[in-house]
RNA sequence: GGGCGCGUAGAACAGUCUGGAGUGUUCGCCGGCCUGUCAAGCCGGAGGUCGCGGGUUCAAAUCCCGUCGUGCCCGCCA
């Protein structure tokens, strides 16, 4: 009789169990029958286990079929010599089956519980409580519960109080796209979903709580990619009376914490830093990828005189000419119009490429413009080996940069996670140039200049006290000093453009509470996806969400968004539009 | 908003460039055989609106236009 429904966990049958009778239940991996004798695996949370039955004896072992729910009780045994399966943690053992009850049957899959098999992800979300059973998912929602448990555990030793702000709030139009949400009880008036707790966790710092963390799930409104989801989760802390040191050296103990926990790695502490300039003139991004080089060069200087009309003017116009040195490359036409594409997508006007050649020499479309010094000269400056390929730009300083760290990264980033590469980014400017000639402020507008004057006097140059931290490549997150002084604040947001009436309207309660005693205070926010998407492995963040939704916010499980009824809609003041009512339309018809 | 790719049986694909009967492979599914397999093996079988709509053509999975879905990227994401 089966007295219960488990005794161990499938994974967790070890040799010491050897004689043992015991009770194991999960799901049916495969069935292997050979007649008079016929196998299967039991798999749950913490692996596989491998039972043996005599279907003649037991013949419930033919109604087997992949995923049926059983448990089975059964002696643990050692696998006859020369059957063991060196792929299993419990490869050396067996269970012989004694009872085998069907808790439940399955439908035919619509596909198999494999990691071997690359499904289409539209199938897999449908059935997304069936995707989360194989083997990867499964590790990959335990990594996730181990990092938010790691984040605590660290937090809570450091004293910080874990507090929970409100998800319906007001909607501040700067920034990216409010997720909107209707009020009944003020028809015709909105809630926002926080993009962040921001003005929650100053708030929280002139209550009196120096040590701030949440685990909070933000919302933006902007269109997919990879790396994002219309909601997802982020660390959020904040701290008062510390200064940009204590922020990093907090958040390097949990990135720490939680490295270890998910990879049993022990990190280097400090992670290295980089001003933002450094990390633009070096790598052409804000969040470079240390784990390889192909650092971008500058070669104005050693175009002395050329004859190229680009670099020339590229030149004169105080403009810049760099490369980067991308290595041996196979390097065909195709290959050369593609990578040229890619540098026009990335803003090129276009993109000069030189192939060393076995005597030294660069073959190149514009090398008959450049003087034997100067080919010399930028051979010599990227180090080129004979069959190396070098990308060269030239246009304004942000442009070029921005293609060649765009190239670097397409071209030279690693395929493992194995190495882990941390670092902060440090001293953002203020401001960034939009690329049409205009500059735009860089953060949120709480954010601490280094210098209110030259805030005013010369935003170009001005430094902010934010900072990132990025993981191989990745944005993992960002938090700066905040501005503590309410006519700091005031004068902010009218730099910003924003002007006194409409600061005071939206955030007038907010610039109250800075009004009374507000303590010097500053934190950070990391994207806990995006940590454990990296940790992990994974290169999108729909494999560490564990129900995600599709490119254009569709969930193909439940069928999310959907219409709502009339009812609903009046209880709330709202009608549909025109161009909403022809989307219903069209959908009904077919 | 834009660019590129993909859509063929329950799943993963080939076939599309160069039009000629829904042709094919692997897995799964159904039936049978099989006592040491582990993505078991062998034999047999079922399973298709070639995403959808339109056009060109004697003839369209294949060419053209549109559309929907899906992924990546650019814009966007203070």
């Amino acid at each position: 009789m089966v007295q219960q429904l488990r005794t161990h966990h499938a994974g967790e049958v070890t040799e010491s169990d050897i004689d043992a009778t015991v009770t194991v239940a999960g799901w049916v991996q495969k069935r292997r029958d050979h007649g008079g004798i016929a196998f299967f695996d039991v798999r749950d949370g913490s692996g596989l286990v491998q039972v043996v039955a005599d279907p003649t004896e037991q013949p419930v072992v033919d109604e087997l079929k992949m995923e049926y729910c059983v448990s089975v009780t059964g002696v643990v045994r050692r696998r006859p010599e020369g059957t063991d399966n060196p792929d299993l943690a419990t490869g050396q053992l067996e269970i012989g089956a004694e009872e085998i009850v069907v808790l439940s049957a399955s439908k035919t899959l619509p596909f198999m519980i494999d990691d071997r098999v690359e499904i289409d992800e539209r199938v897999r979300l449908e059935h997304r409580y069936l995707d989360l059973r194989r083997p990867r998912m499964a590790a990959n929602l335990r990594a996730r519960s181990k990092a938010t448990a790691a984040i605590r555990r660290t937090l809570d030793g450091m004293g910080f109080l874990e507090v929970e702000t409100p998800t319906l709030i007001n909607s501040t139009p700067e920034g990216a796209r409010d997720m909107l949400v209707p009020s009944r009880l003020r028809a015709g008036e909105f809630y926002a979903l926080p993009q962040s707790p921001q003005l929650f966790k100053q708030l929280l710092m002139i209550s009196g709580v120096e040590r701030y963390f949440q685990i909070a799930r933000c919302y933006r409104d902007e269109d997919f990619r990879a790396d994002r989801q219309l909601e997802f989760t982020q660390l959020d802390l904040e701290g008062a009376f510390w200064g940009r040191d204590d922020v990093l050296a907090t958040i390097e103990r949990v990135l720490v914490a939680v490295t270890e926990e998910i990879r049993g790695l022990k990190l280097e502490l400090p992670f290295p830093r980089l001003t933002w300039h450094e990390a633009m003139n070096r790598y052409g991004v804000d969040k470079p990828d240390l784990r390889f080089g192909m650092e971008i060069v500058d070669l104005t200087d050693h175009l002395t005189n050329p004859d190229f009309g680009v670099f020339k003017n590229v030149i004169e116009s105080a403009g810049t000419v760099r490369g980067i040195y991308a290595g041996a490359q196979d390097w065909s036409r195709a290959r050369a119009d593609e990578v040229t594409e890619r540098a026009k997508d990335l803003g090129a006007q276009g993109l000069v490429w030189m192939v060393v050649e076995d005597d030294g020499s660069l073959r190149s479309p514009v090398s008959k413009f450049l003087t034997d010094e100067e080919q010399k000269s930028i051979k010599e400056t990227m180090k080129g080996e004979a069959g190396d390929v070098i990308l060269i730009a030239a246009d304004r300083w942000r442009t070029t940069v921005d293609v060649l760290g765009g190239l670097r990264n397409d071209m030279g980033r690693p395929k493992g996670h194995d190495e882990l590469a941390f670092l902060w980014v440090v001293d953002f400017p203020l401001f960034e140039d939009d690329g049409e000639g205009g500059i735009t402020f860089s953060h949120h507008p709480f954010t601490s200049p280094t210098s209110l004057d030259e805030m005013r006097d010369n935003p170009e140059s001005a430094i902010s006290n934010a900072y990132d931290v990025v993981l191989n490549g990745v944005e993992l997150g960002s938090g700066s000093m905040r501005i503590h002084d309410p006519d700091v604040q005031r004068q902010v947001f009218e730099i910003l453009g924003i002007g006194r009436e409409t600061a005071e309207r939206r955030f007038g309660w907010f610039l109250e509470a800075l009004e009374y005693g507000a303590p010097p205070h500053g934190g950070f926010a990391f994207g806990v996806d995006r940590l454990v998407m990296v940790l992990q492995g994974e290169s999108s963040i729909r494999e560490v969400i564990p129900f995600p939704k599709t490119q254009t916010g569709f969930d193909p499980m439940t069928g999310a968004p959907t219409w709502v009824d009339d009812a609903q809609l009046s209880e709330l003041g709202i009608e549909l539009g025109q161009g909403a009512r022809d989307r219903l339309a069209e959908l009904e018809e077919t």
